[in-house]
DNA sequence: CCTAGCATATATCGACTTGGCATATCAGAT
DNA sequence: ATCTGATATGCCAAGTCGATATATGCTAGG
């Protein structure tokens, strides 16, 4: 599979119609939040290089008070390219996290900095579960239910896993649920 | 934290001394394999230019029948910069997954390539505990120790929820355990 | 009241990173 | 005899991120 930006426009206009900032707020909050990153600065380039190839169309639409909007669409030509792209198949996963290059580095910061990232990273995970929580709730099909499944599974693990190693975590939850 | 392939030179090289290859070694096949990544492209120069600042030593090893190596081990002054990056808090995890991608958009592909795909993510989810496996049976430190059971729980879940999904990959592993 | 910050919206640019390629030698498999 | 794979270093084009710039309107606090 060809996974880059440009990939990733079509996936999610094949969908529905976008504009650029859309697409990162999608990218960013929605359901592809949890497995897949794109910034703006490869985000814009990639929207005007597909629409110069044919494979979207652009239609500027006014808004009351708020810039224009550049609302993309796919085309044929671009359900055709995504096809393809997706008939290889797909690279290995990769997961990036600098939580786990400090606690294998824990003798180098104080007992102190080592609370507060686990503390942060306790926080990020159960951010992210309430997060495919709401989604969830909305109901949707086939391909995304299995998608917010695989994530919440991961995601609960990762946490049973830090709240077992720290019980001092467990003490913090009881806190906030009073 | 400033986690860039720099700062993972130093925290690999804080254990203990290595050449650039090994070093990849280390990143691709060891202890980081699963929650890092670094290529040579980034490597080397990174290298040159902390051994250019003071915080690395170079040191020419004669090797019979291979070329020599360049062996490099961390200074003080690597100690120190390496004890300052770790000092901020780490940024959030990130994970990226084309097979996810690919499982969303699961009606461009045809029945025969999702199964592919779901049989490759499974032997890639298998690789990976295997690997955590082995390097735990041989015992290791505090950091260590987390980093792989953090791993192993992650990975497991993942595994778990996949066979869960897909049936089909139970009995495939039943026929491999013949 | 007003002003600071935030959301909407698009775009560029420097710096970093990836992945492929080049180069060289040797071991073991075919 | 030849080819693949491991050891070993390094360069380069292409892709990507994060910060920054620009412009506007809404909202909440001082």
């Amino acid at each position: 599979m060809t996974m880059n930006v440009r990939t990733l426009c079509l996936g999610i206009l094949s969908f529905k119609e976008a504009s650029g900032y859309e697409l990162k707020k999608e990218i960013e909050d929605g359901m592809y939040s949890h497995f897949i990153d794109a910034s703006f600065g490869s985000i814009y380039p990639a929207l005007t290089q597909l629409n110069v190839e044919g494979l979207l169309t652009v239609r500027s639409q006014e808004q009351a008070g708020r810039p224009d909007k550049k609302v993309y669409a796919i085309t044929e030509m671009g359900r055709a390219n995504l096809a393809k792209s997706l008939a290889v198949l797909p690279a290995k996963d990769k997961f990036k996290s600098e939580f786990l290059f400090e606690m294998l580095l824990q003798h180098f910061v104080s007992k102190d900095h080592l609370d507060k990232a686990v503390d942060k990273q306790h926080a990020d995970l159960v951010e992210d579960l309430e997060r495919i929580a709401d989604k969830r709730q909305i109901g949707c099909a086939d391909g995304a239910s299995f998608v917010m499944g695989y994530g919440e599974s991961v995601l609960r693990a990762a946490l049973n896993y830090l709240e077992a190693q720290c019980p001092r975590l467990k003490k913090q939850k009881l806190k906030a649920a009073e």
